[in-house]
DNA sequence: GCCGTTTTCGGCCCGACTGTTTTCAGTCG
């Protein structure tokens, strides 16, 4: 699949147009070409081949043409063209805050500046500041630029950011005069990784309420202070980091949440639906000429567009807005329609909690099951249970059942995937147990993807975990054809997981979305071996909500009795599965 | 370069901030 890469050369291509200082509109048309590419759930090549590229939103006759011509030849002349007389480092100058093209390009032409080494130079020698239309401040700026570009902080993974607004938020409802309070940004939107902290609120006192957020317990310090708007450095996990408060009136609330939670791509296409209606949306309202027509609420906003609300985690631009406007919208699903949690850890391996404790957690969030999913055997560092010791976990389990009303603990296992194909247990053995997830925890390189379709070949498998096995801005993954692991998946009817333990969220949301289309169900577990673990199902659920998920795509949506029936029926139909695919 | 219920040209999201420019350009979110 090429889609990464082709968006890569467009992004490149929007850089270097950007420097040569070429149409802002045709430098955004790469990028917003790249973007949606990159998204695609489908490999560019199937669609070049049923000469569909221009389908495609944002691609027209040009673009799809240069797609092709990098598929057939691997090469791309209007990459060249564009690349050519711009040096390799000066790309690289456009990821520096208060620094853009047109001053790169400045920069280039009259002082010679190839790269940040240079760039460096000219600003210590003065030569910059005395170029036409720059000066000592604007200088200042750059310089104050490259120390944000030298020192920038990677994303932040979204629990760690809800962590923190959370704590933050419940301490400013404390804050005399504060009305309405919400996160806003892609922490909103439940990104797995998020880069500012963004808070929006309301309230009869600005300065007072931003006075006292700058007095925060965790704040290291206080970047600004006015009457609109703050911001802090807080006490994290990984080192600092920022978190940004704005006030805003009660009447514009609804559009200043609306506009701060973005996307970014998702506003403009509600700006552009709004201009073709004679309207005009910014942070303070909707507009018709002079008159507000909206602004209080978010719901308000888009109901005089002639849009249903749309969740914010599915403000993406990838579809929704037309969706919306055609009453289309799917309904996704919620956290509320979790009635369980499939993958979790007891002290039996290497979890903290006992049984007893996990089903008390569960029933705490209401929940009417749990899957106890401990390793096996050769999972030795994680203590993975012997045969005889899940025989006794198992006997326990149901020793446990006959005590509990409306609850039940299922038993399960995280069976390994051998160096061959083959299972860590036994099937008379398996065939034991309620559900059965199978996983992948050594030879990441060594044939991930025939080994996972040869365990989906056994009917006692009901999904497999964490099919990419990366850890966010930690670890890649296998090396796995998650493409052809899905169509398989659709084809034998196995359910993959949607492990929604903060560092993986894996399936990712494209991923997700594809298992959708072709029909995979999803199973989602926590994989929690901590205390308050079970509570990750939120992260899981805001990347389904992210992928589109509805209710029915997910197996632990199902009531009690629904899944032991489902599961009950699925081993028979696996079987006939397997058998009809050979 | 894309796009069209104001269709094949002439638009393309909106506002804030900053600086240096005396009327606007660059950058950002």
């Amino acid at each position: 699949m090429k889609n990464k890469e082709i968006a890569a050369i467009f992004n490149r291509i929007a850089d270097a147009l950007e420097i040569k200082g070429e149409s802002g509109f045709r430098v955004l048309a790469y990028r917003k070409a790249a973007r949606v590419i990159e998204e695609l759930p489908q490999p560019i090549e199937e669609i070049a081949a049923e000469k569909k590229l221009d389908d495609i939103p944002g691609v027209g006759k040009g673009i799809a043409q240069k797609i092709d011509e990098y598929l057939r030849t691997g090469g791309m002349k209007k990459l060249d063209e564009a690349l050519a007389g711009i040096p390799e480092g000066l790309l690289e100058l456009l990821n520096i805050p208060n620094l853009g093209g047109k001053t790169i390009h400045l920069a280039y032409k009259e002082l010679g500046v190839k790269n940040l080494e240079d760039l460096k130079k000219v600003i210590a020698d003065g030569s910059l500041a005395r170029l036409y239309g720059m000066g000592e401040k604007k200088v200042e700026n750059i310089k104050k630029g490259i120390d944000i570009y030298e020192h920038a902080q990677e994303r932040i993974p979204i629990a760690e950011a809800l962590t923190i607004v959370e704590a933050v938020i419940d301490y400013l409802k404390q804050s005399p005069g504060i009305k309405r309070i919400s996160p806003a940004g892609s922490l909103r939107r439940m990104r797995e990784t998020v880069g500012d902290i963004d808070i929006l609120a309301t309230g009869d006192d600005g300065v007072a309420i931003i006075e006292y957020f700058t007095h925060y317990p965790g704040v290291t310090r206080v970047l600004a202070a006015g009457s609109t708007k703050g911001s802090i450095l807080v006490e994290a996990e990984s080192g600092e980091r920022q978190v940004d408060l704005r006030i805003v009136p009660e009447d514009s609330y609804g559009a200043a949440l609306q506009y701060f939670t973005g996307s970014k791509a998702h506003n403009i296409k509600l700006r552009s639906l709004a201009k073709e209606r004679g309207l005009k949306i910014s942070e303070y309202g909707v507009f018709r000429g002079e008159e507000k027509i909206a602004g209080r609420t978010e719901e308000e906003v888009y109901e005089v567009l002639g849009l249903p609300f749309i969740p914010p985690e599915m403000r993406e631009d990838r579809g929704e807005v037309e969706l919306a406007l055609e009453k289309k919208l799917p309904q996704i699903v919620d956290l509320v329609d979790i009635k369980g949690d499939l993958h979790v850890h007891s002290q039996w391996s290497d979890g903290l909690l006992t049984l007893e404790e996990l089903v008390e957690e569960a029933q705490a969030l209401g929940y009417e099951y749990l899957a106890i999913c401990d390793h096996s055997q050769s999972v030795r560092y994680a203590n993975g249970l012997s045969p005889e010791r899940l025989e006794k976990q198992i006997a326990e389990i149901d020793r446990l059942n006959q005590s509990l009303k409306g609850f039940q603990l299922l038993k399960g296992t995280e069976v390994d995937i051998l160096a061959d194909g083959s299972l860590d247990f036994p099937d008379e053995l398996l065939e034991k147990l309620d559900f059965v997830v199978a996983a992948i925890h050594s030879g990441f390189r060594k044939n991930v993807t025939e080994r996972m379709i040869k365990a989906m070949h056994n009917p006692l498998v009901t999904t497999i975990a964490h099919p990419s096995g990366r850890l966010i801005s930690k670890r890649e993954g296998y090396e796995v054809d998650l493409d052809k692991v899905l169509a398989k998946a659709a084809q034998l009817g196995v359910a993959m997981e949607l492990n929604a333990y903060y560092d993986r969220l894996d399936l990712n949301e494209f991923y997700l979305k594809k298992a959708q289309e072709i029909g995979v169900t999803i199973t989602i577990g926590t994989d929690t071996h901590h205390w308050g673990g079970l509570k990750m199902m939120r992260f899981g659920v805001g990347v389904a909500r992210r992928a589109w998920l509805v209710k029915e795509d997910i197996l632990n949506c199902f009531s009690l009795e629904e899944l032991k029936k489902r599961l009950q029926e699925w081993r028979k139909e696996r079987r006939r599965l397997i058998g009809a695919a050979g």
